[in-house]
DNA sequence: AATGAATGAGAATTCATTCAT
DNA sequence: AATGAATGAATTCTCATTCAT
């Protein structure tokens, strides 16, 4: 018995039911152990989520500003960024949805922590923006709600994307790379001949196999 | 004291904490009156839900439907439509929060009622995404993900909309026009001297005053 | 409106589920009146099982009196009394019924007042088998388990006994004199000629209609 | 701790007090634990008085059908039976009365299933009292009637039958064999130098002590 | 490492009752 | 006379958590 089962079985049932619908039976059972069993594990349910919370946040950030060093320029770093966001996003859809549904329920303490991770991680979107808009790479009305609208965009996925879909995860990132630099007006010939697109970390808190609701 | 009161109560706590976290005795509190007598007024917590969820899906129904019979030129009802999208959802952005987030709570038959209602909503955007594709208005790599892109999009405006911002709603909605346009390479000159902006409705059940959670 | 429907339906609903679990809602739906209204008539749930429980009892112990005077004869004593009770049992077997169960849920004096009553009632019976034995014309092993044999016999007449079913009232009560004499070894012969049946009083509190429980 | 203390518990409070007017939390009180440690013993209020009813009626049915076992002479079976009823009676008064009175309470399920056990019960006391009139052991007016106020007046030992009392159990048990035989106007010498008499069971829900209410 | 038993706190809901209309 | 609105107290049951084994 491992922790990273206990997680898959919370992150399961934190994306289908929500954080406080969920029993800590409910999870022992859903695991195949003993509700009293979890605490072997962690310290509580919001600790458990909270560890959730934080190696997904983590390892976004870690992807994230991985993408930013492939590159000095804006379009390729923008391209990076939104092709790992997309590609995380879809290779974690239940883990990356609870943590963002679930930053609610957190107690003051953990919230404001989990708050900075994740405004940590938008801030590399504000930067690229910003730094292309300057350099003259990007174009648009309102900078912040470009990126507002990119970021979301991309969470979207986590609602409708299945690995044995209609699109490989290759053709889904490339797609959300062109409509961003449309969004942009970011000239998408500069990308030609450039791979900017990493497979991403698959996390042991991810269970496998479908997903919470049905495909759009 | 009427419905109306319960309802913004009832929507403020269940945005900022969810359904499932908030008491009944919470919500009596908020509303100012004793939690027994919320059930002269609904018949579970539950129901109170489906009531709130319902009035602001048949809304944005309505004002969408009512958008697309602007005109018939795609392009125009893409911007009536996203305009429509982004009014309502920044003009009852708690509402709006409520009844897209707290979906996975309800019991099996009124989640199948209200899932109804969504697909007919978000049909109403596949449709003018598709027209306009057909008779080569918009131009896109993938019909699906760009619709999906559009909407996600439009929601997400409920995370930090304010009235008193940096920009009015109108601006708000033109942006979002604009980037509407931009992925789908719709024809921005067609929409010069049309007014496809109506203000939106606001919904018994919005909540006066700020919103949740800080701004971005 | 009277208080009678308001005893009738109390009266049903307090045999069918017992009085603790009628609610006063339940009971004003089923006399056709707001929950409210019934404390127009009666100042408390328990007052109105007291009013019925009273009435009831009063009436036993008038009818149970009237029986012992028709003679001195013990056994025509008997017959009166065993044909009383049994008619009356017949004639109110819900609010009879009532009136045994529900005696332990009262309040601590309403209780005692009942629970005198009672034994008033039942020391009718005492006295004729008491009496019946020293004057040496009724024989049995032990006469206080004669006694409690022969009420509880009759009392059991309200589980059973429909005025539409296989026997008429007459036969009913004629059939338990001749028990109750078979019991006493009193000598039957004694009744003959003698009309010691008559008509039982019908309550106000009695429900028309058919009784609580299928027949045996 | 075992599930026998809870169940003593109960059939104390609902003989004393009644099903509906008995409350987890007193029932717990009573019986020395928490009102939620008793949910690991059964699933609720009513499935806990299910089981004792069930425990309860199966014995009647036992050792009913065991008295019936013994002779196949009627007279010997009536003497036997209702000897085992007023036994069982006497050694279980608050369960063979909460079985018998809160047979109301139950969910259409459970009522019917408890019914149908009471009916095999009675249908003891029906198959002796035909055969004993059919073979001419027996003679009277109305079978039924006489089946009914046999089995009526047994139930009676429940309410005032003490250990401690005037009469020894044996007593009590001949005594109502001997008004079961005067009512059948069945031929007592069949009786002599038979012991039809056996010990009852005690129940484990049965709670030791003192009755519900005082002695006549 | 794992669990069954146990519990105090709290959940949603219903209760009998009051009162202004 | 009758009622809809309102409420404090109580209901059954579930909760996350602890602990001895």
């Amino acid at each position: 018995m491992n922790i990273g089962k206990v997680q898959q079985a919370a992150v399961l049932l934190f994306a289908r039911q929500g954080f406080a619908a969920t029993g800590i039976r409910e999870l022992g059972a859903s695991a195949g152990i003993n509700s009293a069993t979890i605490y072997h594990y962690t310290g509580s349910k919001e600790e458990l989520l909270v560890q959730v919370m934080r190696t997904c946040l983590d390892e976004m950030i870690a992807s994230g500003s991985a993408a930013l060093r492939l590159s000095a320029e804006p379009t390729i770093q923008l391209a990076a960024l939104v092709s790992a966001h997309v590609g995380f996003t879809a290779a974690n859809p239940l883990t990356a949805r609870v943590a963002e549904y679930e930053m609610r329920v957190l107690s003051p303490l953990n919230r404001e922590a989990m708050q900075k991770l994740r405004d940590d991680y938008e801030s590399l979107f504000a930067q690229v923006v910003e730094r292309g808009i300057r350099v003259g790479d990007f174009s648009t009305e309102d900078p912040t709600m470009a990126r507002l609208a990119l970021m979301e965009m991309g969470t979207g996925v986590a609602h409708w994307y299945r690995p044995d879909g209609r699109l490989t995860l290759s053709e889904v990132q490339h797609n959300f790379v062109m409509m961003a630099c449309k969004i942009l007006s970011a000239d998408r010939s500069m990308l030609a001949g450039i791979n900017f697109i990493h497979p991403p970390v698959q996390l042991a808190s991810e269970p496998p196999g479908v997903p919470v609701v049905s495909a759009h």
